[in-house]
DNA sequence: TGCCCGTACTAAACCGCATTAGTTTCCCGG
DNA sequence: CCGGGAAACTAATGCGGTTTAGTACGGGCA
C-alpha cells in the first residue's frame, strides 16, 4: 500500500516550506512565477492530491454535496427517471472535482434527520432536494441550518416563512473604498435556489396532440398529491381544458401513488365508468404501461378505441406493444442545470430559479383519433 | 446560521477537558461513570455530532465508502436491479453511520480514475465493486491501492495475478510477549471480498421449471458477454443441459447489451429460425419484456407457442400481459450482505466470499408446456 | 546614505478531534 | 506513616491542510 504524498513531501522535494506550497498550488499569491511552476512539477510527480479531510477542516468546505431519495423501498427502481438525473448531476459535479453523497431513505422526517446529521457533521457543502412538495419542511430547516440547497422540481423560491436574507450592508458609515481585490470570498449565503420543468408547457403539448385528434373526454391518471408538481400538472390541464373550452366533466385528474398497482386500478376504474374517456395521460412510465396492460385485458384495443399518452419516456414506453406516445425529458440536462445552480451558489452566487428545457411530445403508436361515435 | 457545537463547548459547558470529552463519547477508559453520563447529556442538549472532516483527519478513517457505475448514460435507469442494491446497502450503513459517495461513469478506465482520486483525497474507507468482469483491472488496482474493497456478484477472490498478502511476520526475532492490550486494531487488510449470487442454482430452477414442462428447445438471451456473471450464467445453463440430457442444439445461449433494442432484435432473429426454440430465457426484465413485445408483434402467442422466462423481477413483469414469469432476487438483501461485509473488512474482519440467498422462480401467465407438435 | 515599501518566502497558529504523556488524588499494603 | 499503583483527569501533540503574522532582501527615492 503505497503512502499518499503530503505537502511537506512536496515542500521537502521543491526546498521551500509548506506555506509555500500550499500557495503555489492555490493559486494564491506569495510565489514567484518560477517557483510555482517548479513546486506544481513535483506535485505532479508525486500524485499528489490533497486530503480532503484536511482541506475541509481548515478550508470549511467538505468538497461534497447530497442527494437524499425519500421513497419506501419498495417502490423504488422501476422509473428511469432517477439514475438519468443523478447521471446528469454527476458530469458536472465531477468536472468540478466535487463528491457526491447518495442517501435512500424511507420518508421525508428521514430525509430531513439526514440533513441535520450532514450538516452536523460537515459532510456536505450543500444539497439537491428531489420531489418537492406541498407544504415541504424541507426549505424551511435548510434554510435554517445555512446548508445551501437547489430544489428539483420547485416551481419557485419557498413558500413557507423562510426569507432570503439580502446581502449584509456594508459596516462602516463612511464611504468604502472600492477595495478590488475582495472578490467576494464570502460565506455562501442562505439560499433555496430551485431548477424547474416546464410542466404547463408540456401540459399544453399532450393536449394539443390529444385535443388535435378529437379527444373531448380525458382523464389525467396523476401520481401522489403531496408532490408540488403533481398539483402543477392538475392545475396546468384544469386551466389548458379550459381555454380549449372543455370542463371538469371532460377533462379531470385523478390521483395516485405512481405505483404500477394505483396505476392499473385508477384505469380499470375510468374504463368502466357509463361514460369512459377516450384518452388517459400518465403521470410516468411505469403506469402507462400498466393501464396498457388493463385496456389489453379488457379487450380494449389501443390506440383505436383508446389513446394514451405516459409523462416521462423510457425503454418501457418503446418495447411494449404498442408502442406508447410519450413525454420526452432531458432528464440528465435537467440533472446537470441542478448541479451548476449548486456548484454556483456554492461559489457566491445569487440563488436563481431556472427553467429547463421544455419537454418533447414523441407520438407513437398508442395515440390516434378516438372512435367516430363516441363524440362529445 | 447556528453555529456546530464542538467538543470544547461540551468541555466547558461539564467543566472537563476536551480529551475527557473524547473519552467519554468513544467509549475509552479514563473517565468515571458519572462523568461519562454527564458529559454524554451535555452532548445530547447540545446536539453535538462528529465533524467527519476532523475525524477523518486524526482517526484515517473518513467514514464513507463508494460506489461507483460504470455504465454509458443512455442504458441507465431501466433496471430496478441498483437503486434496490442501493436501498439495501444504505440500510447497513446508515445504521454505521456510514455515508455512500455514488459516482456513475462512462467506462471501466473512468471508474479507476475514480477509486484512484477517492484514494488519493482519503474520500472512502472502502468501495463497493459492481459488474465484475472477465478479466477485471479493478481487484488488481484496488489491491495496489491498499482500498479495502467488496466485489459484488463476483465468484470467487480475483482471478488476476494479485496475490492477497499474508500479514507480516513480526520484526525482531525474539518472543514477542502476548501483550493483550493490542486489540488489533491494525490497519484494514489488503483484501477483495466478495458476495455472490448463487447463479448456477437460478438456473437450475429455471430449467427445472421448463424441463419439466417439456421444453427441449430454449435459447437463453444472455447479457453483455464481458460480465463475469454473464459467463457464469451461460456456464450454468450448459451444464444443467447436459444433466438433463440436452446438448448445444437444444440449449444455448445468445449474447446481448442488455437493452431493449438488443434483447428485441435478438429475439426476432432466433425465432425466425427453421426450428425455433419454445422458451426463452432473458437475462433480465428490460430485455424479457422487449422479448415479449416482439412475440406479439409477430402474432406468436405466450405462452401457448412460447415460453418467457425473465432473470430479475420488477414491476414490469407484472404490468405487461401475460405476467411474465421471472426469477426473483433478494436484491435489496444482497446489497445488505454487501455493505456488510465491507464493513466487517473495515473493522479489521478477514476478507471473505459470501453467498446470497438462492433467488426464487415466481410462475405467472409467460410460461406453459410446448405445443404438442414441437417435440424435440 | 538611509528609509520605505513591495516581493518572496518562512514560521506559527488554527481547524476539531484522537491519542499519548503527564499529573493529581486516593486507596491499600507493608 | 510512607511508598506504590491504579483511577480520573488534564496538557500537549499530531493529522494535513489554510491562513495570518512575521522576516529577509532588494530597489527606488529623498
Amino acid at each position: 500500500m503505497a503512502r499518499r504524498p503530503t505537502i511537506k513531501d512536496i515542500a521537502r522535494r521543491a526546498g521551500v516550506s509548506e506555506s509555500a506550497v500550499s500557495f503555489a498550488l492555490n493559486d494564491r499569491p506569495g510565489v514567484s512565477q518560477d517557483t510555482r511552476a517548479r513546486i506544481r512539477r513535483v506535485a505532479e510527480e508525486l500524485g499528489w492530491q490533497a486530503n480532503s479531510a484536511a482541506r475541509a477542516l481548515s478550508g470549511e468546505r467538505s468538497g461534497a454535496v447530497g442527494l437524499v431519495l425519500a421513497r419506501p423501498a419498495h417502490t423504488l427502481g422501476v422509473e428511469s427517471f432517477f439514475l438519468q438525473l443523478v447521471s446528469g448531476i454527476q458530469e458536472v459535479l465531477s468536472a468540478a472535482r466535487t463528491a457526491l453523497l447518495f442517501q435512500v431513505v424511507e420518508d421525508v422526517d428521514a430525509e430531513c434527520a439526514v440533513y441535520r446529521r450532514w450538516w452536523a457533521e460537515r459532510r456536505v457543502d450543500g444539497v439537491l432536494v428531489v420531489d418537492p412538495r406541498t407544504g415541504d419542511p424541507r426549505p424551511a430547516l435548510l434554510a435554517e441550518l445555512g446548508l445551501p440547497a437547489v430544489t428539483i422540481g420547485e416551481p419557485g423560491p419557498p413558500a413557507g416563512p423562510v426569507t432570503v436574507p439580502a446581502p449584509a450592508p456594508d459596516p462602516g458609515s463612511g464611504p468604502v473604498p472600492g477595495s478590488p481585490r475582495t472578490p467576494a470570498p464570502a460565506p455562501a449565503p442562505v439560499s433555496v435556489s430551485a431548477v424547474r420543468a416546464d410542466d404547463a408547457g408540456a401540459m399544453a403539448q399532450v393536449l394539443d396532440h390529444l385535443h388535435g385528434l378529437g379527444h373531448r373526454r380525458i382523464v389525467h391518471i396523476a401520481g401522489l398529491p403531496g408532490l408540488a408538481h403533481t398539483v402543477r400538472r392538475m392545475d396546468s390541464l384544469r386551466s389548458e381544458a379550459q381555454q380549449r373550452g372543455l370542463g371538469p366533466d371532460h377533462v379531470r385528474s385523478v390521483v395516485t401513488d405512481y405505483s404500477d398497482a394505483e396505476g392499473a386500478a385508477a384505469t380499470r376504474r375510468v374504463l368502466a365508468e357509463p361514460q369512459p374517456p377516450t384518452a388517459l395521460v400518465y403521470d410516468n412510465d411505469v403506469m402507462a404501461v400498466a393501464g396498457s396492460a388493463v385496456a389489453a385485458e379488457l379487450g380494449i384495443p389501443v390506440p383505436d378505441r383508446l389513446s394514451i399518452v405516459a409523462w416521462d419516456d423510457s425503454a418501457l414506453c418503446r418495447v411494449t406493444h404498442p408502442r406508447l406516445t410519450a413525454l420526452v425529458r432531458d432528464t440528465a440536462g435537467f440533472g446537470r442545470l441542478a448541479a451548476e445552480e449548486l456548484l454556483s451558489v456554492l461559489a457566491g452566487g445569487p440563488p436563481r430559479v431556472r427553467e429547463s428545457e421544455r419537454p418533447r411530445l414523441e407520438p407513437r403508436d398508442s395515440t390516434a383519433p378516438p372512435p367516430a361515435h363516441t363524440d362529445s
